[in-house]
DNA sequence: GTTTTACATTGACCTGTATCAACATATAAT
DNA sequence: ATTATATGTTGATACAGGTCAATGTAAAAC
């Protein structure tokens, strides 16, 4: 950190309006004036840098986050002290609905890269969405989306062979980020092997044996972060629909 | 039904005020006044009977529904025709929110036993809240510990063993029955032994063979649908602290 | 009552994946 | 540079749980 004291640069505009991620954020459907009410609730803090945390199990709940750049894992860590990841979020996406029910958050959400995150204080964002009915429907529709797509995930992972599930995992990221405008086919993963596996709840040494079986079969280029996916199509089709049903002796 | 041509009883009043679910349920922390406005826009439509439908996919999404007494499950099918179960849901728990952020219903809802439901209309249910700024609160809470405590027990049961895991549901079920004023050591199973499966990612044989272990275990008895649980605390740990790592040799 | 159908249990066998252990490569610290 | 530390890969072995098949039991239909 070189900041001197606590010398403010005079705040960049940074405003909803200018963008990229609005189409699939809050303000999707708002006109000019409303976007302006929403812009004022809105803090953006300084950055977080690589394993610094947004917030942790126990603190208040205040506020819910929108990626705007980089990416945060969400986690809880159980009594006996391994932690269990419950999220990946990608710009666009949300963070700390963890902590709308109960008031505290349950979760840890940690920057796995350089973050930056839009703050929206719940309680100014609830009195708003009162006002401005787009807004609050706005707001439902991601706070279920959110939500239940990780739920879907879920399920479908119960019932996967390791192979599908990492397929799944993969053919995910790449259709969320193709969704605000990055290559759905070359990106890098911030995450570990060792959090893919904790995710999708698996071995590492099992989630590495997959990316080395997708990289023999010509699917995808793989050096460590960097990944390249050849062939998307195929990937996809191995992660719905060979589910659970598989003839034996397909695979080796 | 011996209900001829299409007669209706005056219809018996039924409120929330009235109600035993009201401190788990959306009308917790409102005044007389706020209570009889969400009074006015909630249904009560005619009980369901087993192996009826709420809604199916595809449906326009326009209420979600509160179980009063019943109990029903969720499942979406896949492009395969097998269906996969996304929840069980008890009295006082909600059904309807995969709806909220497509318009339309992705899952099926379908009745395990004769189930009456409150119907709430949620446009109406939205601009109400847009009004009472304590039933906004409730329902943002309601929406996201629905949907949370899924995730949860969905993360959880990723990596546990298939004995945590019927050991998870058991508890979780007792748990939810308790809150709701039933016991907690007796109870129905409303769902088949191969919905339990379904739901927890596992073959029906195991979930059966789970259940004949923990008899022997002199943990609970079951005789079909009917579980008596001896000791609940047992279950938890099984459920809890085994997680992932265990001692070889520790069971068998 | 008898038959039919759905659901539940138990056994035998086999495969996918966890686990343990060794090694490789990259990043950070010195 | 060199060492230390985090992360990723590969191989060998063991066992939890899936699958197939048979049987038991209860509720529904006749």
């Amino acid at each position: 950190m070189t900041t001197p004291k606590a010398i403010r640069l005079p705040q960049i505009k940074v405003a909803c309006s200018d963008c990229s991620l609005r189409s699939l954020c809050l303000p999707f459907g708002l006109d000019g004036e409303e976007l302006n009410k929403l812009d004022e609730i809105i803090k953006r803090p300084r950055p977080l840098q690589r394993s610094q945390r947004l917030y942790h199990p126990g603190d208040d709940f205040r506020s819910i986050y929108v990626v705007r750049s980089g990416s945060i894992k969400t986690y809880t860590t159980t009594t006996t002290g391994d932690q269990q990841i419950t999220g990946f979020h990608l710009p666009g996406e949300l963070v700390g609905l963890d902590g709308v029910s109960t008031d505290n958050y349950s979760c840890t959400a940690e920057a796995l890269e350089t973050t930056s995150v839009c703050e929206l204080p719940f309680s100014r964002l609830e009195s708003l969405s009162g006002q401005i009915q787009g807004l609050q429907r706005q707001l439902h529709r991601l706070m279920s989306k959110e939500i239940l797509a990780e739920q879907q995930l879920l399920l479908q992972l119960g019932k996967m062979s390791a192979e599908s599930r990492v397929a799944a995992f993969l053919v995910s990221i790449s259709m969320r980020l193709h969704m605000r405008g990055f290559s759905e086919t070359e990106f890098n993963l911030t995450m570990t092997r060792t959090d893919i596996g904790n995710y999708l709840g698996m071995a590492v040494e099992t989630v590495s044996r997959q990316f080395t079986n997708f990289q023999e079969q010509g699917l995808l280029k793989a050096s460590r972060k960097h990944i390249h996916i050849l062939k998307l199509d195929t990937l996809r089709e191995i992660s719905g629909l060979m589910q659970c049903e598989r003839k034996p002796g397909l695979q080796n």
